[in-house]
DNA sequence: ATCTTTGCAAACTTTTTGCACCAAT
DNA sequence: ATTGGTGCAAAAAGTTTGCAAAGAT
């Protein structure tokens, strides 16, 4: 827990630095919501899952409370989400941008890595001049799943 | 109206006929509800939609049974549906599959035609063995509202 | 006659909002 | 002292479900 804590913390400075500096207010809801989603990594978290992690430290924070104050890390630049399935949305640091691909038989969440995403967001610029935006998951089948019916 | 009408209704007759020998019954909704998917084209409807536009002809046909009856569709392969923002699902015939960008600052969607996305969902096969099927639209900037910020 | 499908109402899930109180600046 | 943020409860929006009645085969 300490080495791993340690990186997520020193990111987790510069995020609340960040909001600071942009005239947000630092609060214990934003700054327990920042320390999870740092902590997160890559994983895909829901809202639901946010606030379950910050109320193990911070049990009145309110769903609702997550909800607005990723509406203000979104709109600062800070945070951004991804709709991996039908219902929920996932949230992650924005600097985290990679496209999802979803299996739509067994599930799997394969990460398709910023760099290789970037060729195929350029042949769309190309033909279309539309600059895509990792925002909704890929839905298809895996490999291990097969090609089609 | 007779013209276009008369193309749709040939494409509705098959359709039907699919229904049928499939084992499924034939019913007032879903006659109607094909003949409103069909159609569409490739019009982007909602199941609220497609309820509006059943009820024009038989206003006891619920929402509820055309969600019903638009999952026995899917289950059958005859109809397809696609998230093109955050809530709402639009639904189409299956055999009409192209993507979908939406731009996520004049909210236009481009589609992109079948062989121009083979071509893309091809590169993605090729580095991930995954098959792309066109599920949620893309969200980027079209090329009138610029790259990016 | 059988068994699927429908209509309706009510539940559910995820997200948003109104409002009074609280707390960061 | 301001004014932005929070907690709560309640509303929205979209979709799903239980059940008894209706309809297709």
């Amino acid at each position: 827990m300490t080495a791993a804590a340690g990186a997520g913390e020193e990111r987790l400075a510069g995020l609340i630095a960040e909001l600071r500096s942009r005239g947000a207010r630092v609060t214990t809801a934003r700054r327990s919501l920042l320390g999870a989603l740092a902590e997160a990594e890559d994983h895909h978290l829901t809202a639901a899952d946010l606030t379950a992690t910050v109320q193990r430290a911070h049990p009145e924070v309110h769903l609702s409370t997550i909800y607005r104050s990723l509406e203000s890390l979104e709109e600062l630049g800070i945070v951004d989400h991804v709709h991996l399935g039908h219902g929920r949305a996932v949230y992650h640091l924005a600097d985290e941008a990679h496209q999802h691909l979803v299996c739509e038989v067994c599930g799997a969440v394969i990460e398709v890595p910023r760099e290789t995403f970037a060729q195929l967001a350029d042949s769309v610029r190309r033909a279309y001049g539309f600059s895509v935006r990792p925002h909704f998951a890929v839905v298809g089948r895996c490999a291990a799943c097969g090609a089609g019916d």
